[in-house]
DNA sequence: CGAATTCTTGATACCGATCAATAGATGTGG
DNA sequence: CCACATCTATTGATCGGTATCAAGAATTCG
């Protein structure tokens, strides 16, 4: 778990002093907000177990989902803009974070270089990770949509030590077609489709796919 | 121009420090790439005079606008995560760039804590403007988009000090279709309905807003 | 178990893409 | 500085992919 969360060499005494810093744990129910837009930025979080999506919500209420987070994953980097985070962060289903004062982090990484470097990489990713999301929205067919998806995830999993063919994904089809910039009907009916050409196995919120390359080739 | 680009109070050593560090000009010419994806990470840049856009490139050649920079944004962010560019930045005009190597500005940072919390605004600032980017690719209609667009760089304008209703755009309507996840055609077509509508006029590379208000309620 | 939410599937409508042709702008070399 | 070639923009006609509307089935959760 800390080789994906924090991938930086500490000698004892750091580890130490990081290990006070992080000390704190939260549950967070599924649907209930890790934190919203607007409130006061003080605190980091690093996924422990389940899951969250952060959503932008627009003035006349339409929302935007704009980051799935799976454990491991940093979370509440929106907020060292401007004091206030930019979205709200939602569990996917009942979960735990680690919670991180961002005051005491950032004078830890002050003292520590390598610390800091992967703080860097951290926001570094965020944008990057963002940036991949606007190129899906901005020239991808609602098919190619998905099929990004489920192979972005994969990897994600692997990655993480899980199955990279078979997970349960714990978003609503509503929500991953708001993360794609789709409707939920047609979500299903591309799950559907690439159930019929043997790429995947559908069964509620579980899934398992059969054929990568075939994914990828779309 | 320094307000825009380093809004921090500094006190004269460190101020030299910083011009020494910021020394070095670039000039790029339309067309041409300041860096590209792949490229080795050294120096973050600050755009002093001029416009660029950033691209990324698909494998199958589709290329997405992910950003468009105006005189002192920063770039080059997107280098932090991985010791290399992922993406292309490439001049829409002939511009010039101020020059900030990455490893003397890191150490800077690290001496001066004004200076330090004022990267990690500009990092946190540009994963909020692409939140904002993929709220539009996701939720909004055509229209929208390219008002929206359009709003947004009024609102850039002004903050800088040029007119917020009278600008110059160097980008084709190519350009600003894939930034806003359409076709070039559809901009053109928004752009004649908004002009019948009486909201803006138009002439070839500059435009003129008539109507703040009725654009925003679009 | 039972109510509520979520999912699937079908029929239809509409927005934006595509194809195409003309007009206008930009830049280059004579 | 003009003439030509190229790139860019506008506008129209048509097509197709997704959204929308609707109904029923499956799943989830209290």
């Amino acid at each position: 778990m800390r080789s994906i969360c924090l991938p930086v060499d500490l000698e004892l005494p750091d580890l130490d002093r990081l290990d006070a810093i992080v000390g704190t744990r939260r549950s967070v129910r599924r649907g209930d907000a890790l934190y919203r837009a607007d409130d006061a930025f003080q605190s980091l979080y690093a996924v422990r177990s389940g899951s969250f999506k952060t959503v932008v919500v627009h003035r006349d209420g339409g929302e935007q989902v704009t980051g799935l987070f799976l454990p491991g994953d940093p979370l509440g980097l929106d907020g060292v803009c401007h004091d206030a985070h930019a979205c709200d962060a939602v569990a996917l289903e009942d979960s735990s974070v680690c919670v991180i004062p961002f005051a005491l982090f950032d004078a830890f990484c002050h003292d520590v270089k390598p610390m800091q470097r992967h703080f860097y990489r951290m926001m570094g990713s965020a944008i990057v990770r963002e940036s991949n999301l606007l190129m899906v929205l901005g020239t991808m067919t609602a098919e190619q949509r998905v099929a990004a998806f489920l192979l972005n995830l994969s990897e994600r999993f692997r990655t993480r030590g899980y199955s990279p063919t078979a997970f349960s994904l714990r978003m609503t089809r509503e929500e991953m077609g708001s993360y794609l910039g789709i409707k939920l009907e047609t979500v299903s009916r591309m799950f559907s489709k690439f159930q019929k050409d043997g790429l995947l196995e559908t069964q509620g919120k579980s899934i398992h796919l059969l054929d990568l390359e075939g994914l990828a080739r779309i």
